[in-house]
RNA sequence: CGGGACGUGGCGCAGCCUGGUCAGCGCGCCUGCCUUGGGCGCAGGAGGUCCCCGGUUCAAAUCCGGGCGUCCCGACCA
């Protein structure tokens, strides 16, 4: 391919709208445009590397025996009201009507889609097990796009949906996609963690994350030092401290004192000397249903992911100053949980707590001296809180880090949620209507690209491992004016085509060190460098993006070297 | 939707506070010469509704009001 006919407008300079390294590396090297907040285009060099992804993709998804298929970007609203998430996805569902004002959507996630064509197509328990996956462009109206692709509106993913007779057979098929999608990481040169994850709205029993390690990374997980245990820190359960104090023998009744404008739990511990771990937060909380309080400990933080799952509610937010007073009758800062007239769920660490301060309800005061399990009228007691790097890890009990990753494969168990709603059976051996059972697999495929890059590059630009590579070797000639040079380069390129290199040449009437940094940029994992005095020693060097390793390879021997190399690179697995 | 920042040739920015030769700089682009191993040099040139609408004023990129858009920090997710 000559470069001088492709479009790859670099930039010299930072967009000033991009800061991530991959957003910022992707604009200047001509590989994406901003259409709008959060939609991009593709130019030639950028969609390269996106088919490179979809590539590996697809060959590990068949290889594991899904199917490909392609199923409509627009959808009716019907199917969703008969799923019942035409009313619950809120405004990240991007609706829109057509001529006749028929109320659609674009889709975001297809399992009412695949489902129907499932259950009209399907009726047999023989048809089964099924296992079917589309590459396909979603759109989901984030509340704020970021980052350039990583957390785009419009992004290509890879959405698989597997139908199954029973749990067994679908914990098979997920136990499969495991596999796959480590496979296809891995394939990707990308370093990840696996982590246990909150099935969100999608539904589903349980289900795994898959997170690219970068501190980039939008998402928090706990991972195990000593044994494999890694959870989204939504997720991490908490292990109770081993010694449950219980009802403090004899400890003297709660006392109000007076704490005028005092509010935060570091002026609390302040100002009556005592350490945030003796504070216990009152946490005012509406929900769809009721209003509750939540009780964490002063030196902790609540994880509403929890808080939600235990209530059963789809929407958690903290109740105004108004309604705090309202239910409380004191100012936010003072609320406290005795006496407190809601439904009280207390983190298990609070519910451990001899003598804990609180709110009093009343504005400017605190109680001291309340224990928990005599004094407050617990509705439930739970894990409710967001574990730290101090809390042990809850399959071992060895030390654990908190890291940082971006979400790039997640896959939830089903169950019957959407084949009972919409009503996909099939019959049994025994003749037996029964509900299919489903999985759900889901690959960021632009948000890989991205990933990819916050993982490789440096200050000179992208670092793409060889099988993401928008192409795998970039030639070179350094003086294109000299005749022979000229010539020699060419036959050079047409050869290694030949040969069924991907390889640019860069043929254009520029200076070296332009065609070097862009080079760099563009992180293309192999360099060829041809100019009078290496041709006339019947040399080319040849450098790797990666290392900076620099050889002179006699010209004869330039192609097998420069194939071989690639066979090894594509096979290289990140370390991690 | 809360909090912060910003909007000036394709890109990065200055000018705004203190209205008036301020429409300017660097990069890129075009032409010519020169040069050819890390974004070279010289000379000439093209290109802008100063985000939009309204107001104040003799006069607005600059001051005021209202929109729109973008980015960053928090609640969503591949």
């Amino acid at each position: 391919m000559f470069y001088s006919r492709m479009l790859i407008p670099t930039l010299k300079e930072n967009p000033a709208e991009a800061e991530a390294v991959s957003h910022r590396l992707l604009l200047r090297a001509g590989m994406i445009r901003k259409l709008a907040s959060g939609i991009y285009n593709y130019l030639p060099l950028g969609l390269r590397v996106l088919r490179k992804v979809e590539r590996v993709v697809r060959e590990e998804m068949n290889r594991a025996g899904a199917q490909e298929v392609l199923l409509p970007a627009v959808q009716p609203a019907e199917l969703w009201e008969e799923s019942g998430r035409w009313q619950i996805y809120g405004k990240e569902l991007l609706r829109f009507q057509d001529r006749h004002g028929r109320d659609c959507c674009f889709g975001p996630t297809h399992e009412e889609v695949i489902t129907d064509l499932v259950r009209r197509e399907v009726h047999s328990y023989r048809q089964l097990p099924l296992n079917l996956y589309q590459i396909q462009m979603k759109f989901r109206d984030e509340i704020r796009p970021r980052f350039g692709l990583i957390r785009g509106r419009e992004f290509l993913m890879k959405d698989g949906y597997s139908f199954h007779v029973d749990e067994a057979d679908a914990e098979a098929c997920y136990q499969a996609m495991y596999d796959a999608y480590n496979r296809i990481f891995q394939r990707c040169g990308l370093r990840f963690k696996v982590v246990e994850a909150d099935s969100g709205p999608i539904g589903g029993s349980f289900s795994h994350e898959f997170m690219v390690l970068a501190d980039t990374g939008e998402d928090l997980l706990a991972s195990c030092l000593a044994c494999d245990y890694a959870a989204n820190l939504e997720k991490a359960e908490v292990v109770p401290a081993a010694a449950n104090p219980g009802p403090a023998a004899a400890a003297a009744a709660p006392e109000a004192v007076a704490t005028p404008n005092v509010r935060t739990v570091e002026e609390v511990a302040a100002f009556l000397n005592v350490t945030p771990r003796e504070i216990v937060k009152t946490l005012i909380y509406e929900t769809e249903k009721e209003p509750v309080a939540v009780l964490i400990r002063g030196d902790h933080e609540v994880n509403e992911v929890k808080v939600k799952k235990l209530l059963g509610v789809m929407d958690l937010t903290l109740a105004g100053a108004g309604r705090v007073r309202e239910l409380t009758g004191a100012e936010v800062g003072f609320a406290g949980p005795v006496g407190l007239n809601l439904p009280i769920y207390a983190d298990q660490a609070v519910a451990a707590l001899a003598a804990a301060v609180t709110g009093a309800n009343k504005t400017d005061h605190h109680l001291v001296r309340v224990n928990p399990q005599r004094d407050i009228n617990i509705t439930q007691v739970a894990d409710l809180r967001t574990v730290t790097a101090q809390d042990p890890c809850p399959h071992c009990g060895g030390c654990t880090k908190i890291l940082r990753g971006i979400e790039v494969g997640h896959i939830f168990k089903l169950g019957i949620k959407y084949s009972q709603a919409l009503k996909a059976t099939f019959l049994d051996e025994a003749g037996q209507e029964q509900f299919i059972f489903m999985g759900c697999y889901g690959i960021g495929v632009s948000r890989i690209m991205a990933a990819a890059i916050e993982q490789g590059h440096d200050d000179q630009g992208m670092i793409f491992p060889m099988a993401l590579a928008p192409f795998q070797v970039a030639l070179i000639p350094i003086s294109l004016n000299d005749a022979a040079t000229r010539e020699k380069a060419l036959s050079l390129h047409a050869a290694m085509e030949e040969a069924g290199l991907e390889v640019l040449f860069d043929d254009r009437d520029e200076r070296p060190g332009v065609k070097f940094k862009d080079c760099d940029l563009l992180g293309i994992p192999l360099r060829v460098v041809v100019g009078p005095k290496t041709l006339a020693a019947g040399n080319a060097e040849v450098r790797q993006r990666r290392t900076g390793e620099t050889i002179m390879a006699p010209l004869e021997e330039l192609l097998p070297y420069l194939q071989d190399r690639i066979r090894q690179e594509m096979n290289e697995k990140a370390e991690i």
